[in-house]
DNA sequence: AAAACTATCGTTAGAAG
DNA sequence: ACTTCTAACGATAGTTT
């Protein structure tokens, strides 16, 4: 009870790391999801596709994504690196693979799989499943219309990967370079709306780029 | 001017996609600044690394992160896939065949499935999670009879990737999958944390990005 | 830090320039 | 959709349980 009122209800902060490290820890309990609130509803309200990670002082991930936290992180590498970008080297189906291979390799790995990563792989399953089933009645709707309304809605704008790390540290806030804005923003075009899923992007394993 | 207002300020709205273009761009535009604020302030106080990337519906990247956004990106899909993690028979190293590259395998080509294709896959796809299923309830069993506790609570988890794009379309929210919490968010250990930039697949650009 | 509680601060929908 | 304004809404620091 304070002079009549029971709380001095919030009051203003400096921005600076908070010292204590027991307030600090509340405080990131209390503002992480809200800013993953944030995130959620800048994607429900807007349909952008939105991903969030953070990792606390602790080293623990917590991430919110929206459709998925994973290939928008891929995306957005690929933004900025295009590391495995081999659109016209022939790498058209060049591969030979087909869905039987691609089921055999599958096959072949699951025998030495854990109990979790086998849980895991079930529920991606699911999801991928959920995706073909949701592509196949997108072929069809497509197939009936017979007509392609094109989708495309800015131009490809090629930027040069410019990551410059200092082993991590960096002096002060570090910002991405992209068409770079000011402060630890950037700005882009997103690769997987250009290239509609073309093998490319960093995870070519069998370009040889990784495996080595 | 409204009845002696001359707003009627803000008001409340519905969780849910704005429908005109226009209106929704606005949002965006107002919004997507809020929320790196929020990623700032989330960092700069609790001492926490935040990266957050956002696709407009355009296509275009914005992304915000501290101490920056790429190796934070890396981290989180290094979490989420250990890609250098080989599994199936120990080849060392080599030509490893990884989940992620299967999975990626299974990306790149769904795209250009054609609908017969795709009812073939959904089918197999079927199968293999019966088989994995199966699989899954093998080791259960083996692990309950040799009285070890099967799941690791806390500790490192291998996931699997899940990142299947149509052309950067998706169907409906899919969620990445760690200790996967309810809605579109996940938590985790730091991998950089544990590994202190041994092995990591792809971002090893100065040798490991965090620890040095 | 677990929940609940407010007074207050910061965000933002909506209108206007 | 740019910038500014405003009132109302939502987030949250600080406290109590």
């Amino acid at each position: 009870m304070v002079n009549g009122r029971s709380t001095k209800g919030r009051q203003r902060i400096e921005m600076k790391s908070i010292k204590g490290e027991e307030a600090r820890q509340v405080c990131f309990s209390k503002r992480r999801p809200c800013l993953f609130k944030k995130a959620c509803e800048l994607s429900t309200l807007c349909g952008a596709e939105v991903a969030v990670c953070t990792f606390s002082r602790g080293g623990r991930c917590f991430s919110f994504g929206h459709p998925s936290t994973l290939p928008i992180a891929d995306s957005f590498h690929d933004e900025h690196t295009l590391d495995g970008l081999t659109i016209g080297s022939g790498s058209h189906g060049s591969q030979g693979l087909t869905v039987e291979a691609v089921m055999q390799l599958l096959n072949a790995n699951v025998g030495a799989l854990g109990l979790q990563e086998l849980e895991v792989l079930r529920k991606d399953l699911y999801m991928v499943q959920d995706m073909v089933k949701e592509r196949s009645r997108e072929v069809l709707e497509d197939a009936m219309r017979a007509r392609r309304p094109p989708p495309q809605p800015r131009m490809h704008m090629v930027a040069m990967p410019s990551q410059i790390f200092f082993g991590g540290q960096s002096a002060g806030t570090m910002y991405t370079t992209f068409p770079s804005l000011s402060n630890g923003q950037s700005e882009g075009v997103h690769v997987n709306s250009l290239l509609h899923g073309s093998l490319g992007g960093r995870g070519n394993y069998f370009n040889g780029q990784f495996g080595g």
